[in-house]
DNA sequence: TTTAAATAGATGTATATACACATAAATTAA
DNA sequence: TTAATTTATGTGTATATACATCTATTTAAA
């Protein structure tokens, strides 16, 4: 395990930031949305959370677009790849979707009309209704896949261990969830 | 400045966190997604804010939703109430929005209906129309905030000093942001 | 000055979010 | 076994996102 180490490999990583580049950086989420006065640093963390992700999305989307996808499209399409080629309910694929009130029977409509997945009812219970990818989804998938991941490389900067404490923080900040 | 002495405490604040908190935290994305496949730190990094963003908002929103307001709603009368008394252009508050693609105009159409803000024409651009908040506004601006903040406090429990790295750490993700 | 270009913002459309509610089927309880 | 409850999902509505387009103004250029 890395528990020993980590704080140690961390705070290397920390020391690697200099000066300047710190003090570029901390302006950055008061330029964006244009405010200096901020409650605390966890209130300013939250809207920094708010924006990333916004900002993570939109940079995806302009990718996912050359594809015709959304990027909850292409969610859905990642979570039937991850089980494919099993055939997944709209429950199966909900609890797996990051923005969980997202309105998964109506996404899989569209990907249908696009011939990307294939919706059938299920053998078992027939409240169900079981989708996977079709040949052609798989296609969409890889390419997108490819491009997505290829921006995120040119795109973000950041080395594995610091990735690795971000994740951390993002669940500490998280800690009380139920 | 914090530079020097910042990589001691955030080394220190790391230590306080025991391994088996740690455990416990770095298995909740995975739970949360129901996937354990990860390209690598980054890719999941990205997915642990995009999720987080989303939970934050829902928390928001629950709390919001007691004075019918929207969390973007919340946004805009925040943004006015940094400029209160003066009045904002929709271009003044778009920029200032956490989503940049957020449809001000009807944001704003919605919260003059509510009677929270008052719009007019701007007196120097036949263009523009400008915004303030109304007394009503204000009042639901300070009572919901004060609830936020609660809220906050007592779901958020981090140091100020891990807040602050995690500012550093979105910060980073964004380097090349232009 | 007259025209061209840029700007502010209103409006339209497809998709998504958030949530309430309806329906059919499966499960549980009596 | 029958009735009550729960579950899976579809559907409806208000709001928001993302983006294109249109109009009235303003600014800049010729």
């Amino acid at each position: 395990m890395v528990f020993l180490c980590l704080d140690i490999k961390v705070e290397n990583i920390f020391l690697e930031i200099t000066c300047t580049y710190m003090y570029i950086c901390i302006v950055k989420l008061e330029q964006a949305i244009q405010s200096t006065k901020f409650k605390n640093e966890m209130h300013k963390a939250s809207l920094n959370i708010l924006y990333t992700a916004w900002w993570l999305k939109t940079q995806m989307s302009k990718v996912l677009k050359e594809f015709g996808l959304t990027h909850e499209q292409y969610n859905v399409l990642r979570i039937l790849k991850g089980k494919y080629p099993e055939q997944l309910c709209v429950k199966d694929i909900s609890c797996r979707m990051i923005e969980k009130s997202s309105n998964v029977p109506r996404i899989i409509d569209r990907l249908v009309i696009k011939k990307l997945v294939k919706r059938s009812d299920s053998p078992t219970d027939k409240r169900e209704t079981v989708t996977t990818l079709t040949q052609a989804g798989l296609a969409v998938l890889a390419a997108s896949t490819e491009s997505v991941n290829q921006l995120m490389d040119e795109m973000v900067k950041m080395e594995s261990k610091e990735a690795e404490y971000l994740n951390l923080l993002l669940e500490r900040l998280r800690g009380t969830e139920v």
